[in-house]
RNA sequence: GGUGUCGUAGCCAAGUGGUAAGGCAGGGCUCUGCAAAAGCCCCAUACGCCGGUUCAAAUCCGGCCGACACCUCCA
């Protein structure tokens, strides 16, 4: 069984191989760190994390790079907006702020450490060295001590976004005449900064910044010294941002730089993309705060296909709670499910486990993948129905083993605890559970529901069991 | 204007030539003093509209309507 992945370059489901046997090398554009980053963002990277978790599950060593953008417009502009005489130090410690609260975010999300984090303020070096290897090559011209790209040295320039440049508009939506560059669609490789300014390096190029397209580009030369198999970024990213790293990476080394182009479609709010400039906006504080759990929200990122869009509303957050819950309850059930000593086996979760991993491996196709994890929970349930809540060692063994097999990409049950209600009950509450328990074998009910009245007012629901009375937080 | 994507049940969402996965909601049942919770079962002759190809189409082709995205910083 292989991975198959949708190429953006190709524009075709293609199978997949990596360039060294048994590992896979990839890339992930990451945040700008100049502001929290909103739950749209998110979905880009619980992608990438799905992505990464699906091919180690198919036992693939997985190196992984997310970058940190921590030099551009905004965070420069912060920086001085707090402090008009800014030093580097200081952007260090503005961004430093948003990273730190990215790094809790992805926490709270529970998604998977990467292996690599560069930061593009880290690699100026060897950025600027990938300038001037282009410079060498002929790809790069100065302006005003700004240098440019030329795309028109780059002939396979527009094969990944499929950009036909002579249907390019011009004109109407540039001011032509404002560019200095030789051709409007050329971009930045390095911003001139004047003397005094000093957010900027001091570099063999230069007093200034990179522009922002070359960190990628550079990172992964430097992480990886060599072609990668997969990019992966959000579509918005595919044009002018990974068009360009190609020309810069293939264009300096003359090599082909990514195997396999992956994009993630974006999420939208009330049909419209999820965007910072738009102000339609959630960040997971947000969302924490209104009182959404993480694992709902991690459920709603990844429950659709990665190349829908997503249209964020409240109510599909909800019914993706309730989805969470279900596995969740069924998890919960089974731990804790009696065991008695046979050794029969009433039931296989094989099929399901091989259909859930298959399903990822078409194209992360993780609908399908789910598809196969509620009905084998159908299954366990009936199970614990039929036997009552007591298995063999067995069935228990094969029934968690099966959770802790989808989880490896799921990443849920981390959050199980939060699911498992019958916890941290208020004394005083316990002690009105105690009295009604003692009404109802006295037969007085009239009391009883009063006193199951006055728990729910307290924001408790009353369980009644064969094994006894439970409260649980609602 | 160019390049694409999407339109499937009340809601979310798979399927892309062989007769509609899954989730939420809803209904029924089991359990219960009654409830609740939980579980089980049921729930689209139908896939935006109109034509065409085919033994067979949600799936391929053409047209139309609607929505969105990229072409500008953006996951």
């Amino acid at each position: 069984m292989s991975f198959y992945f949708y190429n953006t370059e190709t524009r075709k489901k293609e199978l997949f191989s990596s360039l060294k046997e048994g590992e896979v090398r990839i890339y992930s554009c990451g945040p700008t760190v100049y502001d929290y980053a909103h739950i749209g963002n998110f979905r880009s990277y619980i992608f990438a994390d799905v992505l990464r978790r699906a091919l180690k599950l198919a036992s693939l060593r997985v190196f992984h790079a997310l970058n940190i953008t921590d030099v551009d417009d905004k965070t420069i502009q912060g920086t001085l907006q707090k402090k008009p005489e800014a030093t580097l130090e200081d952007l260090r410690e503005h961004t430093a702020f948003y990273s730190r609260a990215f790094w809790d975010d992805l926490r709270i999300l529970n998604i998977e450490p990467f292996d690599f984090y560069p930061h593009a303020t880290e690699n100026i070096e060897v950025m600027v060295d990938l300038i001037q290897k282009l410079k060498e090559k002929g790809l790069a011209y100065e302006v005003d001590g700004s240098l440019y790209y030329p795309i028109a040295k780059f002939p396979e320039y527009g094969r990944l976004s499929h950009i036909d440049l002579s249907q390019v508009k011009t004109g109407t939506r540039y001011r032509t005449d404002e560019y200095t560059k030789d051709d409007i669609r050329d971009f930045v490789l390095w911003k001139a900064e004047p003397r005094d300014f000093r957010l900027a390096w001091d570099t063999p190029l230069g007093h200034g910044r990179p522009g922002w397209h070359i960190e990628c580009s550079a990172m992964i030369r430097r992480i990886f010294q060599g072609p990668i198999d997969i990019h992966t970024g959000g579509v918005d990213l595919i044009f002018p941002h990974h068009e360009n790293e190609i020309a810069q990476s293939e264009g300096a080394y003359g090599k082909p730089f990514v195997r396999y182009w992956l994009h993630c479609e974006h999420l939208l709010v009330n049909g419209r993309k999820m965007s910072k400039s738009e102000g339609n906006f959630y960040t997971l504080r947000d969302l924490l705060q209104k009182g959404y759990h993480p694992a709902a929200i991690r459920y709603f990122l990844m429950a659709t296909h990665y190349r829908q869009k997503l249209n964020f509303t409240l109510a599909a957050l909800d019914q993706s709670k309730e989805a969470v819950r279900r596995i969740l309850q069924t998890y919960l059930r089974s731990q804790k499910a009696k065991t008695e000593e046979k050794d029969d086996k009433k039931l296989a979760l094989s099929n399901y486990r091989e259909g859930f991993l298959r399903e990822l491996q078409d194209d992360l196709n993780m609908p399908r993948a789910l598809a196969h994890v509620f009905e084998a929970l159908r299954q366990i349930n009936a199970l614990l129905d039929e036997k009552e809540d007591v298995l063999t060692h067995a069935e228990k063994q094969e029934i968690l083993s099966f959770f802790q097999y989808i989880d490896r990409v799921l990443g849920l049950l981390v959050y199980a605890h939060d699911f498992d209600y019958r916890q941290d009950i208020p004394p005083e509450l316990m002690e009105l559970l105690q009295k009604r328990t003692e009404a109802r074998k006295k037969k007085d009910f009239v009391l009883a529901d009063l006193l199951r009245e006055k728990i729910s007012s307290q924001g408790y629901r009353v369980v009644d069991t064969k094994e006894g009375s439970f409260l649980e937080k609602v």
